[in-house]
DNA sequence: GTCATAGTTATCGTATACGATTTCGTACTC
DNA sequence: GAGTACGAAATCGTATACGATAACTATGAC
């Protein structure tokens, strides 16, 4: 657990592909936050750094592209995607609905032993506000979400709620994150959630609680950059 | 409007491109049907075919794969995705959520002319019933609802939509469509819908009602196949 | 001093080529 | 006759090479 790079199904491709190589090597550094936003990927220094050719990196750099964490222009080149406001607004509430959906429908699957570390982790997560470590803190949130979806019946939306999180890495190191008190909020509602699961709460509500915690986020970052609501009712 | 295939934003890449070339022809041939599911699509046959080498062919059909359009084996080759009832399953699911927010994201700014519009399209819809043009409705259906998304504010939820419907053409011409009595209750809950959006109704009413038009067509589905139901509430 | 223009460099896009892997067919054995 | 082992054909995966395009730089005109 706590890792950063959350792995969309590797679909085709088995590992040991210079391509999926490529893939894995340059997600990793991007969501890491090593090639920071705007950092201009050059397919041909890719390669050497990798030892391979650039057919392979370009292809890999095509597929994160496709999850939209890097940018390509035509006969320009790649780069890593941005910290665009509006990209933000998009993807969080594009997040929010996701993960309400996954949350409903990993519900009824979650068992006491999960709802335990749930807790354990969240009980982290508080730690983290008094030691103000919010690198861990945001590692951490994952891992909170991360077990209750684990048991989530429909593949297709936990690959969704993957590719909003490492969206969201992407930008990470962006001003987006730094809310003030936004963080002890989350801690509350994600044991308010667990809550709900626990006394077997039907689906609309876990989803509306579920989406609320996300789209709250995004409402906060609004609030502060003195815009109106958007979050998704 | 009319058309079949829906063309996701083009992320990168101009038009001119031979990489793009490939990837818009290979994906029309799979959603009009020209390559049904399980159709082995050899890069070098393709690469000939539209007079490119493999290269942007191999490009365009990892594209595809992203999308869920084609599935790809490493050192075997690539096949058009097929008709997998569990997937059939996942992706109208994912679809039910995503249609749901968005027609709730754009039903404070449709006008009355779309209102129309749509109205227009639905009532041809209805004439395809009694006339049984199966194909012609299928596309209607589409160019309703697309009616509804054109002002969708969020283009990353609507670029999910698209997807959906392309996985879903890709499997068209399998058993799945056919669901008796089912179309007509598609053209009832239309005009609901339309009067719905019409009547100022809130964003929660109208999603649920939207999410549950497509996860009515999956239930009739796995009723069917005697199975119980699994729409998302 | 600033703007436009031509030449240079960096980088991309794609073709071709070849080694690697799988699949298929055939012959051989039991 | 069925199963296995071998070999040939098909296809993929990646390296290399080169033409095309855009970014950069320096030179000259006003």
């Amino acid at each position: 657990m706590t890792e950063t790079a959350v792995g969309s199904v590797a679909l085709g491709e088995k590992t040991g592909s210079k391509s999926e190589q490529a893939y894995t090597a340059v997600k990793a550094r991007i969501v890491e936050g090593t090639y920071t936003p705007g950092y201009r990927l050059v397919l041909a220094k890719i390669a050497e750094d990798l030892g391979v050719s650039v057919v392979p990196v370009r292809e890999a750099i095509r597929r994160l592209e496709a999850e939209g964490l890097v940018k390509f222009e035509r006969n320009v080149g790649a780069t890593v995607s941005g910290i665009d406001p509006t990209e933000y607004l998009y993807t969080m509430q594009t997040l929010s609905i996701i993960e309400g959906a996954a949350t409903a429908l990993s519900a009824p699957l979650i068992d006491s032993v999960a709802i335990a570390r749930a807790r354990a982790v969240n009980a982290e997560m508080r730690d983290c506000l008094e030691h103000f470590d919010p690198v861990r803190f945001t590692a951490l949130n994952q891992d909170f979400h991360s077990v209750l979806f684990e048991h989530c019946p429909n593949p297709h939306i936990l690959d969704l709620v993957h590719r909003g999180w490492n969206r969201l890495a992407s930008i990470r190191a962006s001003t987006f994150r730094f809310v003030p008190g936004r963080a002890q909020e989350s801690v509350k509602e994600h044991e308010a959630l667990l809550q709900l699961i626990e006394s077997n709460a039907d689906a609309n509500t876990i989803e509306h609680a579920a989406r609320r915690h996300r789209s709250a986020t995004l409402d906060a970052y609004l609030a502060q950059s003195n815009a109106g609501s958007v979050s998704a009712h």
